[in-house]
RNA sequence: GGGGAUGUAGCUCAAUUGGUUAGAGCACCGGCCUGUCACGCCGGAGGUUGCGGGUUCGAGCCCCGUCAUCCUCGCCA
């Protein structure tokens, strides 16, 4: 039986009152008092306290005793104004309640495994029960945003011109990238499908059919290790456009950006964002996706070190390593020696061997190897940081790589620690000209940085020939605080340079055309310039929801170790399905 | 594949150095209550300390293994 709702619980006001209503909705909260009894009544849009009084008439007093939270239930009653001074504020609806006449139990439910009110159990749990974490409030908000943001991208794009067209899921297997997720044929025994890593070829086949501006809000398939802001499932906003450049295509999305920025922060970043060089900021922040909100350089410190008698130092410069270092102001007066131990553990968790570290006094350096530091190498240190008494110096001395990767983690999470930065700020950038290949030791070959079809710079076409690693890409990100959320490049139109590339990444010509034989063959007939960019919906929901964590603005998203604690996913089949499939398992798995 | 953290009542957590019968708040059950709003008060029930071994007179606590969740390196754009 249904109680066919007139209002929502979050409609009610004074302007009703007198009016039968009828709600239907989740019991939020139930207070007995004996001879009355007050429910309040939640569903997606408020809560209204629904009130029993004695006489309604003993059987409904009696029924609206029996109900527990999370019941779902329906009432039909009168609006009437609260008693004087017993009005809520802190509801929507608190200058009404509903005077109930008629009560339905559509749903008396167990004990809910966890509560709606307080804080978020552990993640297990909700994550089992995800239906019943989504009931709660703060997690209704972020889908609220993730609507909100899908909307704006819409009109947006449309606005600007663009068309939205979807892609096929199954669609096949290419080299390069990320693991495939596949899909057996059962009609094509031994043949599979795969699942997008993105659109990324599709796309650009629709640039050739002349659509000249497309986008999409697409699904992409990654079959990697995850991490808090990594799901093998994840959203794009996917962009591709004809007759541009870089600039052309990030000039573009930056009025979307500012809109975004604009619609979700309530303040625009100036426009255009600035064009960050690839190199500069590997060089000053250790990462392709500098957190921007704070300053705390990296500083190469070889021709102070060199200054030094200090043997690790000495050692990692003769072995072609490197020694920088970052200052973090305040860090010297907020760390102890053994808060820096901890320090020197995290690093030694990145691969890490060490971390010096010395303090600036006002009577001067202080810490283990301070001592290695002779006059002149002390004032070239503090000179480079423009360090102040208080600060903290932190020296790695390590590989590019591991340098890197110690320093810019040791950059965020100092600067966290210490509040060097104004938590609700969002720092907007592009990062660009990035390397178009890196060689692959192990598998002895270039491998491309971002895919295989990205155009190199014109200016650096002929080292193609000569020193494809110095090759620079028309290739740019967008980094928010710290945080890479968008990506993208011109893509190769000519069929010579193509070639050129695959040769580069390994592929003979046989096996480019069997890979990507229907890419070539479209590249030839009639192709325009054309480039784009994909977005991470998920992560500027993320972003804009101040959450650290992606899972928490997936609907129904897999843990960790990609499995859906709710469904039970992935699991076993029915052998007769793996036989239609032409599948059997390996013997021993 | 590597490193780290966590796992105690339905939930959130506590339990001194390895030492009596593993506690609290919320939830749950029973009772009382006519203006609460995460009501209040009284009472009650609820535990294979993730699982399996081991050390010990004695293990929630120590050791080994294993499972799950999270973070992270590799991986991934």
């Amino acid at each position: 039986m249904l109680y066919q709702r007139t209002a929502t619980c979050g409609d009610l006001s004074s302007d009703h009152v007198g009016q039968m209503a009828t709600l239907n909705g989740w019991v939020d909260a139930y207070r007995d008092f004996g001879g009355l009894v007050f429910i309040d009544l939640r569903d997606r849009y408020g809560i209204t306290q629904v009130v029993f009084e004695p006489d309604s008439g003993a059987e409904l007093q009696a029924q609206a005793r029996e109900l527990r939270n999370e019941f779902v239930v329906g009432v039909k009653g009168i609006v009437a104004p609260r008693l004087a001074g017993k009005e809520n504020p802190k509801l929507k609806t608190g200058a009404i309640e509903l005077r109930a006449r008629e009560l339905v139990v559509y749903n008396a439910t167990p004990t809910p495994p966890f509560e709606m009110h307080g804080p978020a159990p552990n993640e297990e749990l909700r994550l089992t029960h995800r239906y019943l974490d989504l009931r709660r409030p703060s997690m209704l908000k972020v889908f609220e945003t993730r609507h909100r943001l899908g909307q704006l991208m819409r009109r947006m794009m449309s606005e600007m011109g663009f068309l939205e067209v979807e892609t096929p899921i199954l669609g096949r297997s290419t080299p390069e990238g990320a693991r495939d997720f596949l899909v057996a044929s059962r009609v094509h025994p031994g043949h599979f499908y795969a699942l997008p890593q993105s659109p990324q070829l599709y796309k650009q086949l629709l640039m050739v059919a002349g659509f000249d501006r497309y986008f999409q809000i697409a699904r992409c398939f990654r079959d990697e290790d995850l991490r808090a802001n990594r799901q093998p499932e994840f959203t794009q906003l996917d962009v591709e456009m004809s007759f541009v450049d870089d600039v052309m295509v990030t000039s573009t999305m930056e009025k979307l950006v500012a809109e975004m920025a604009r619609e979700f922060t309530g303040h625009a970043p100036e426009l255009p964002l600035p064009r960050l060089d690839y190199h500069d900021v590997m060089e000053r922040y250790g990462n392709d996706r500098p957190d921007l909100r704070f300053g705390v350089e990296l500083k190469d410190l070889a021709p102070i070190a060199a200054m030094t008698e200090f043997k690790v130092f000495r050692e990692a410069l003769e072995g072609g390593k490197r020694v920088r270092g970052i200052c973090v102001p305040g860090g010297g007066g907020r760390y102890s020696r053994k808060d820096i131990d901890g320090l020197a553990e995290y690093a030694a968790g990145m691969g890490g061997k060490g971390l010096a570290w010395i303090k600036v006094e006002d009577a001067g350096l202080t810490g283990p190897i301070a001592k290695f530091f002779k006059p002149e190498a002390q004032a070239a240190l503090l000179a480079i940081f423009d360090a102040r008494p208080g600060d903290l110096i932190l020296i790695v001395a390590d590989s590019q790589a591991i340098s890197s990767l110690v320093l810019t983690s040791l950059r965020s999470r100092l600067a966290a620690e210490l509040d060097l930065y104004d938590k609700s700020a969002f720092h907007y950038s592009w990062v660009v000209r990035f390397p178009l290949l890196a060689w692959d030791a192990e598998e002895n070959r270039y491998v491309a940085e971002h895919h295989p079809f990205t155009m190199p710079l014109f200016e650096d076409l002929h080292l193609l020939d000569s020193d494809p690693a110095k090759v620079r890409a028309q290739a740019y990100d967008l980094v928010v605080n710290g945080e890479e959320c968008g990506g993208g490049t011109i893509r190769v139109h000519d069929p010579v340079i193509q070639s050129k590339i695959f040769a580069l990444l390994g592929l003979s010509p046989e096996q480019a055309n069997e890979k990507f034989g229907f890419l070539l063959s479209a590249l030839r007939n009639g192709a325009p310039p054309h480039g784009g960019i994909a977005l991470g919906f998920d992560r500027l929901v993320m972003l804009y929801c101040g959450l650290d964590n992606i899972r928490d603005c997936i609907a129904f998203p897999k843990t960790a170790r990609g499995t859906d604690l709710m469904t039970g996913a992935p699991g076993t089949v029915d052998p007769r399905q793996l036989k239609e499939l032409h599948l059997r398992p390996i013997q021993g798995s």
